[in-house]
Order: structure tokens, then sequence, then C-alpha cells
DNA sequence: ACAGCCATGTAACTTGTTACATGATTTT
DNA sequence: AAAATCATGTAACAAGTTACATGGCTGT
């Protein structure tokens, strides 16, 4: 609902077009979401049917203006008041990967920890650059909506490091085999009951 | 994708039926995730529909046996060598509702973030007493799925902290105005080009 | 004239999700 | 016998997403 909501709200500010609605959005999040323009036209011809806009008068150079309506308006502010629930969130397919992976036979878990380890440094080390050169003049959303990727992408590569240590300890645990491995990433080669 | 995935390295380690991999799968995330139980069928057709995975005959009891195919293993093996990419994940709706709220007049977004806080901290202290209760028994992949729930609120109670006080710095340089305002968290109220 | 952008829209598809129908088996 | 649980499935929808069609306008 993050999308509809979001345009929902930038209407809120004053009526507009697509294209314009697509820039503004695009403005505050830093372009970190593009967004298909298609997609502000399927969202809004779906909440022009929801009711919660409508279409204006085509404005002098004949773009469809859209406005949004009391209904609309009281799902903004409901949407401004309530928190985001936990509950909402989509399942966290990193999580769910490695739950599955941790309990799979065959699998190699520590070589998908550490697959995914350096993809979230390799994106935190990109986050930190974009900070560091918009810093200056970007905007206050901007810098949220980074900062808020920066503190994700953190807390991802502690609960990585936190995982590892957690299987060291498990395989400790299990005790000394294979004496000398090398180390053989390649996980998943099926297997059967 | 992610309940797809799940389900299809479920069917990696053998041949299930359908309860058995609602049961399986909600094992591993403990609870945290609860499948329904059509969900599991909706998906194992579009699998089947995309020649991930093949009924087998009935099994004795006449229930419908699931079987990974070839195509069904590379996939998994890909999913599980290959990182989740940020590209790929949601588009962040907390971030986006702060990114518009803290760009639009005429909203209180201090307020936004304090109930938000609220909520965040209210889901820290019950993962928080859950990961308590449930240390002795559990299993590694639902302490690790737990552990990754108490990391993001965390990070996300931290990062509201972080926006607090850049909103503050921000308000700080508009100076004084109000001289006493009672606080007036009503939000979106509108407005007019 | 042609390339390219602005602008609107639509058709088609994916994943996720739930509500419901239908039986069989088990428990009370 | 009634209630609960196991088990399979389907219909229908939401939201996100993209590829494509179409036309106007602008600059070269």
């Amino acid at each position: 609902m993050a999308i509809r909501q979001g345009l929902l709200a930038l209407l809120d500010e004053g009526p507009a077009y697509g294209y314009q609605l697509k820039a503004a959005f695009e403005e505050r999040t830093g372009g970190t979401w593009p967004l298909n323009i298609g997609q502000v036209y399927t969202t809004l011809a779906r909440a022009e049917r929801d009711g919660l806009v409508a279409q204006l008068e085509t404005d002098d150079d004949g773009r469809v203006v859209y406005e949004i309506t009391a209904a609309g308006r009281t799902e903004v502010a409901q949407w401004f008041q309530e928190p985001v629930r936990r509950e909402t969130a989509p399942r966290d397919e990193l999580a769910i990967k490695l739950a599955v992976a941790v309990t799979a036979p065959d699998v190699d878990v520590t070589a998908i920890v550490q697959t995914q380890r350096g993809e979230t440094m390799r994106t935190l080390q990109q986050l930190t650059r974009l900070k560091r050169d918009a810093d200056e003049d970007a905007d206050l959303a901007w810098l949220l909506v980074l900062d808020r990727l920066i503190f994700d992408a953190e807390a991802e590569a502690r609960w990585l490091d936190h995982c590892e240590s957690r299987l060291a300890r498990k395989a400790g645990e299990k005790a000394v085999r294979r004496p000398a491995s090398g180390r053989s990433p390649r996980a998943a080669q099926g297997s059967a009951r």
C-alpha cells in the first residue's frame, strides 16, 4: 500500500497530474525507488475506482489533473495517524532463506552468510558514498530515506555476524569432522529422503 | 518470491504434501509468519505450472505428494547461491511515509515519529519476551528469525531517534514561532494550490 | 523530417492473500 | 451424533510491475 498512500498524500498537498506525481515521489526518495510512470496511472485509476481521488477538468495544456476527495483525505490522515505495524510488513526474504537453509541438510549456511555479507557491505559503502556526496544540498526527505537504508543495512550486517557466531558455536558442538576442509561454498545440491 | 522459494527449498529436502509444508515452514519461522494453508496450494499450483515441482502418486492415505523437479533444484541452488539484493527488497512504507510527511505542509512529523516509536518499542519488548521464553528449547532457525526481527526493530528505533533530532535541528533553524503552542497533532488537513 | 521527450493510458502478468466449498478422519 | 481437525482445492481480489500503444510538442 506504500505507493498508493504516498501518491495520495502528495495529492493531499494539492491537485496534480501523473508526471508531477512521479517527479514529486522520486524527488522525496532521491531516486532510491524510481517509479514507473505507468504505475502512477494504474495506481491513480484504482484510487479513483475506490473514490479516493477524482479527475478534474484537464488543464490549459490538456493534462489530466487529479484531485483528492474527502474520503481520500480521511485515508491520508489515518495513514499519518496510525503507526506502521510489524504484522503489515512483508515477510523478510533473507530471514526465510537462512531459516530454511539452517535446518536443511547439505546446505553450506556459512557460505550463504558470507556471500550475503559481501553484498550487504557493498550496499553499505554505496549508500555511505551517496550520503557523503549528497549531504550538502539534498533535502531532508532524501537524507532521511538514505539514513533509513543505511541503518537497515547495518542491522543486516550485524545480524549476519550474529548468525555466523551462532553457527560456529553449533558447529563446535558437533566436534571435529573434516580435519582440513578447504572451504567449499557450493550450496544446496539437492538431496533425497 | 520468498514463500515460493521457501517451499521449494523445503521440497528440496524431500517430497511432501501441503500440510507438511505449512507445518515445516511455520516451525522454522516459529509461527512468526503463519501461512494460510490455501496459499500453500496456490503456490504449489503455480510452481507446478512453472515446472518447478510435480505431483507424485498420492500416498497410502490419499494425500497429494509433491516432488521437486530438476528445474526446481536449479532454482533453489541459485536462491542459496545469490545474495538477496537491495533492489529486490520492497519499498519501505515507513520511509516513504516520513519522506512525504516531512515535505508536506501542515503535517506534524514529530507526532508521527513518536507514535511510531511507541509501536516499535512495544514490538521490541514483545520480541524480547519471546526470545527470553524461547531461548531454552527453540531450534536455531527460529532463534535466528527472532533475532532478525529484533535487530530490525532496534534499527528502526534508532532511525526514529535520528529523525527526531534532525527534525529538531531543522525546527531550531526556523527560530521562534508560536510562543506557547499546545501540541496539535492533527495532521494533513489538505490544502489547495 | 526526425529524434526525443512529455503525457496518458491499457493489457497482461506476478506474488501474496483470504474466504469459501468439500470431504475424510478423528475426537469427544 | 456433533465438533474438531486434516486435507485439498478454487475463486477472487489487491498491489506492484512492466511492456507497449498512442499522440502532442520541441529542438535540430
